[in-house]
DNA sequence: CTTGGCACTCCGTTGAGGCGAGTGCCAGGA
DNA sequence: TCCTGGCACTCGCCTCAACGGAGTGCCAAG
């Protein structure tokens, strides 16, 4: 359908809008369209090209006498079928390139991608920690800190270390401990903390007699506290490049900044993305998030050499974005990132 | 001499001026101050007191005909002699601790902490984890993850837990490794880490001659990355009330959002705090941030018990602020965050 | 289907005028 | 010496009207 309507010019047409108005951040009007963009039409034949664009409800005007902006509809029928991928600047690979290979361990390498990203980008920037239940475990150690009290560390292969404390009913003794320790290690290295349950089942039952009390409280924190609820973390950064397109947003930045705070709604953003291969842009209204639905934001999953996806990381900004680069820039962050975890 | 000019009913003007201020945001003139404070003089005489305040440099006005404003050094001589402690009402005692009370970890305190700070005092919280060095050491756990990689694992009593992966030069055995937990767990356990360097002094000499290699490898990394470099953390939250404040800021909260996004800059901040039980206010000008010099930052050090300090906490917001409220709000935090420290 | 022409709409700016809040100063009174 | 009422003055803010200009929609001709 349409197809029909939109030919080949009016989709040539609303590109131009889009990208005039992405630049200049200005209501584009019939005249400097025609004449900066080559169209080789006079004024008055985009004129009725925008009107159809506008019966479709892909651009629309803020007054009657004032140019046209792109709708989200616009801007969704530009991603999807307009935009070309733009290849990042050799500049931008260095850039990508040096900034994260210094990284000492998984928070800095979060903490950078995070300023990478906004840095690239011009925006705001979230980067998701990797999912502690879809990593490996590496090491569970078992920390004798007080006579009825351990701690758990667990370290996973994407270098997600958690730690937990807990307090015993009863004494416990060194032996004990270690004793615990040759237990749960051999059944979880190498594991994925989803699959942890089923390697741990058998546990109580295998276990000698008066490990029992203890080995249960161990195995009710894991699997309580890290299986099923595990804690999912997220950075972000970049937040003062909102103030940049204050004009962008309606009356105030405050709730974007608002759901920005959110980890929830960041986990929410992030997590609905399944595949690491594609890049999922959500345009204004299409955003599930209320105070979001005048951005745009773009996100990708990453993961060890692109196989499984452990976690995610994107921008947010105006729906008056380049959709074009920002995609660009987040997926080569994405493979770093996950070329860099599967290094660790 | 400040004394001699300004008389106790300057003062009271000038107080009065502030809180007026502070809470309507709009210059105040001579008239209302006269009628609403109970001055129990004209607005004649009160024009005259606020001459003398103008001339001592305590308050501004906009323009000719606006009413006057406190400058920073009216603000600071308010904090300093004029503002009364404002005792915490008891929801909000109670607000503290059940917020505070669930937390599962050192993670989760610091967070709630930023939370719960940011909604007290409607201002922008910052939150810094307890400094690595100024902790004692709870348990060094020396993790064998491969062949030649070692991963230290460092858990405090503030229940800091940082973790740093090393490449050894040489394979270890298993035996190696517990060998030297052996010998680096008594000697620092119960210490704070800045003494660490003294108390390694003699490990190279008094270990067994094959262990040496590694023992040098991990030492060094205790000591450089640990010891000289440690990675001092902050968490912030509550931005989004700074745009409720749009208006006291110059132009725009650009610079002030960018300054809270440089952990630099927010260390800097706290760590002029030095006393753990005296409030800090640096008030405007008085900063040593360029982008905060429209903001006002109390800050205050937190410590186990009120002895030492191992961090310190505050909020940022605009000159403008209820100086009172803040303050009582960050000692009340800071106090329930060193006692769940303490009792961790 | 495209194009030039043309009337129309409506936003943003600009400048004048009036209002009002607040001041500074002065002279009189306690 | 200090306080007070009175009064002229300043100056920012609001409103309103006029203007210019950008851009549109429509129409008739090519």
């Amino acid at each position: 359908m349409t197809g029909s309507v939109l030919d080949d010019r009016k989709l040539e047409v609303l590109r131009a809008i889009v990208e005039d108005f992405v630049s200049t951040n200005e209501p584009v009007g019939s005249k400097v369209l025609a004449e900066r963009h080559g169209l080789g039409v006079s004024p008055a034949t985009v004129r009725n090209d925008m009107a159809t664009l506008e019966d479709e409800g892909y651009i629309t005007h803020p007054h009657t006498s004032a140019g046209r902006i792109p709708t989200d509809k616009g801007y969704r029928l530009f991603v999807d079928r307009l935009s070309t991928v733009k290849p990042l600047s050799s500049p931008e690979r260095r850039a990508i390139q040096s900034f994260l290979e210094g990284a000492v361990d998984l928070d800095d390498v979060v903490h950078r991608s995070v300023r990478l990203l906004s840095q690239l980008t011009q925006q705001v920037a979230v980067v998701q920690y990797p999912s502690l239940s879809r990593s490996e475990v590496r090491h569970l150690e078992i920390v004798h800190l007080a006579p009825t009290r351990l701690m758990l560390v667990l370290i996973t292969d994407t270098g997600r270390v958690e730690q937990r404390v807990l307090e015993l009913p009863a004494v416990v003794s060194d032996d004990d401990v270690s004793q615990l320790r040759a237990v749960f290690g051999p059944r979880l290295h190498g594991r994925r903390l989803v699959d942890a349950p089923g390697a741990l089942q058998d546990l109580p039952d295998a276990a000698p007699a008066s490990l029992r009390p203890v080995l249960t409280s161990v195995l009710s924190v894991v699997l309580s506290t890290l299986v099923e609820r595990p804690e999912e973390r997220i950075a972000i950064g970049g937040t003062a490049h909102l103030t940049r397109h204050a004009l962008d947003f309606p009356q105030t930045l405050r709730p974007v900044l608002e759901a920005l705070e959110e980890q929830v709604v960041l986990l929410k953003l992030i997590g609905e993305v399944n595949d690491p291969t594609t890049v999922h842009v959500k345009i204004g209204e299409e955003n599930s998030v209320e105070g979001l639905r005048s951005t745009s934001v773009v996100t990708v999953g990453y993961g060890i050499s692109g196989v499984s996806t452990v976690g995610g990381l994107g921008v947010v900004g105006p729906t008056r974005m380049d959709y074009a680069g920002n995609i660009s820039n987040v997926r080569a962050v994405a493979r770093y990132v996950g070329d860099l975890l599967a290094g660790a």
